[in-house]
DNA sequence: GCGTGTGAGTTTCTTGAGGGAACTGACGCT
DNA sequence: AGCGTCAGTTCCCTCAAGAAACTCACACGC
């Protein structure tokens, strides 16, 4: 948790990050998509230290980002798994790769590859219009007040 | 800066939060992107410590995120703009945001309104595959290793 | 039954980034 | 001369991050 409080700024932004957007965060919420689960598999990935690890899992299980379930009873194992509410947050995650893809992997070349079931092909995350479908760019939308504002 | 050096993980995702990930960042370019420029409005609008918001905009400058320029002469007075790579950054913001006022907005409903000028309708941003223009879901992609792998 | 190993955390200690508030410096206004 | 504004600096204090050791419940091999 960052020291100001993000959460009750009339923001959506701010109150994602609020979420999720602390330091390890979005890259915990990485590897649970890919499949790295466990306590111990993701301080190792990561190189997290453990107690900041517990408290931003605990964090993001109270969020309803990810859940905690046990797989072994005895035993007690536990391993963290991705709600729907987080399951979408990957598609910012996408979003962020598309970025980072283009402006920080130089020479070498993306780091990762996304495969798209759907299609069969190697894609990459595009943000567009939920009304035209066109590519929606930060210099051809105005932000207006919505019923929200000033909470 | 967080203390942990997220640059030279081989990740896309790693390596945009070290660029822009820290507390405040994203908060600072939407701030810039919605026309709010200067270091005193920054300061008041975000509740941010100088100190912090002046260690920020001198990052966020240094990545090419954000360009600084002399708006006065006498007296020497400064502003700041979103460079083209910050200006892509705002796909991202607005992906954040679709997140945001889908599972934090509540009751009130969102925050902001987006209109887009092309269709002059208000709109949402969507993440959509670029090869079959569907909308991508993160349990409908394998993320496999590509060439910048193992940085 | 005893030592070893493993998973999932806790605890303790130290360092350093964030918050707050006051200060600086160049200039403009009256 | 005195006050206000903008764009930062400087100072001090607190609290979160990092590192490493410790705990606890159990399983396994001998």
């Amino acid at each position: 948790m960052q020291r100001t409080d993000f959460g009750d700024m009339a923001c959506s932004i701010a109150r994602t990050l609020d979420i999720a957007g602390e330091p390890w965060s979005p890259l915990i919420i990485r590897d649970v998509w890919v499949g790295i689960r466990r306590f111990d598999e993701l301080q190792r990935d990561l190189g997290i230290s453990r107690k900041v690890l517990t408290e931003r899992l605990g964090r993001l299980v109270g969020h309803g980002v990810l859940e905690r379930r046990q797989y072994s009873d005895r035993p007690p194992r536990y391993e963290y798994a991705l709600t729907p509410k987080g399951l979408e947050l990957t598609e910012v995650l996408m979003a962020i790769r598309t970025w980072g893809d283009r402006w920080t992997a130089g020479e070498a070349g993306p780091p990762t590859l996304l495969r798209h079931r759907s299609c069969g092909e190697h894609v990459d995350a595009e943000v567009r219009c939920s009304r035209c479908g066109e590519l929606l760019h930060g210099d051809e939308v105005d932000v207006e007040d919505g019923p929200g504002a000033r909470a």
